[in-house]
DNA sequence: CGATTATCCTGTGCGC
DNA sequence: TGCGCACAGGATAATC
């Protein structure tokens, strides 16, 4: 459930919290939450403090303070959640970092969907090319080679580069727009929104779409994730989305489509459709999106 | 090659 | 009250 504008709450949070902090302890409980490599590789984060966080997409990046990366993803269920040193874990709790002054951070996950992993700690370094080494000097941090396949953070993608993914598409717009390829962060909720502030079918094929269509597709990514970011995220029903500190999202207050099927839209008092695309639902209104 | 589908997993809520 | 089952969906592998 959690998409950008959640992970970037908790990227916010993160820094606030544990912004150099000395991790003094890493302890790992589930293996499948470190799939990716041994899970001694995190030992080496140990007595390192934690000197950035960053955000890709849905991706957490902590840089420490001996240059390692660790990468985060909380995929459907992963949450983060501070605690006082010493608290007792919660059930699917995979991972407890031990700060010196700072408290615990636990990371909890009923579906172990979520996972952590050290980058480039499975694999040799391959050959740098010119790029990778053009500009380490700005302070900004790279992105791990483990997610290089993935397109521009979705507050850094231009109208142009949205326009040069769709075009030629016959993938409907929605499928496009939660490809982590094409675009980095947006899953299915704010899927539905950004086409729903665009004025835009989710089922409209990419290629469809006209210039101005367009246009609007990239405008309402950019206001719909501002502010639902705001409005610090969507915490539905299930009340899965928590922040660091355990607080709920605002932002589902203000969902005009998504899961509001049956329920008359905001704008023309049509009721709001739920269509099956694949194997998940898409929530749009027949009149207003075309 | 691009588009669709199955898989991973557990908690929840529904119908019977 | 309880049981079975569909559903939720992010990423990736497999398949059409």
């Amino acid at each position: 459930v959690p998409e950008l504008p959640e992970v970037e709450i908790v990227r916010r949070d993160l820094g606030r919290l544990y912004l150099g902090a000395r991790l003094e302890r890493l302890s790992i409980s589930g293996i499948r939450t470190v799939r990716r490599h041994a899970p001694e590789l995190l030992s080496r984060l140990e007595g390192q403090i934690l000197v950035d966080v960053g955000r890709h997409g849905k991706y957490l990046l902590l840089r420490w303070g001996d240059g390692e990366v660790l990468v985060m993803h909380l995929r459907m269920s992963g949450q983060l959640l501070a605690a006082e040193a010493g608290a007792p874990s919660m059930v699917h709790t995979h991972a407890v970092f031990s700060f010196e002054t700072a408290g615990e951070l636990h990371f909890v996950d009923p579906r172990t969907f979520g996972e952590l992993f050290v980058a480039g700690g499975a694999a040799e370094e391959g050959p740098r090319t010119a790029r990778d080494g053009a500009c380490p000097s700005n302070g900004a941090l790279a992105r791990p080679a483990e997610l290089a396949h993935l397109g521009p953070d979705a507050l850094e993608a231009t109208p142009a580069h949205l326009a040069v993914t769709l075009a030629g598409r016959r993938a409907p717009v929605k499928s496009l727009l939660v490809d982590q390829r094409v675009v980095a962060g947006i899953g299915n909720i704010y899927a539905d929104e950004i086409c729903s502030d665009a004025r835009v079918r989710p089922d409209r094929a990419g290629g469809s779409l006209g210039r101005s269509e367009v246009g609007r597709l990239a405008a309402a990514t950019r206001s719909v994730l501002d502010a639902a970011i705001v409005a610090r995220g969507s915490t539905l029903g299930d009340q899965q989305y928590r922040d660091v500190l355990g607080e709920t999202g605002l932002y589902q207050l203000q969902h005009k489509v998504y899961g509001r099927a049956g329920l008359p839209c905001g704008t023309c008092g049509r009721p709001i459709e739920r269509a099956r695309m694949g194997a998940k639902s898409a929530y749009f209104c027949p009149r207003c999106q075309r």
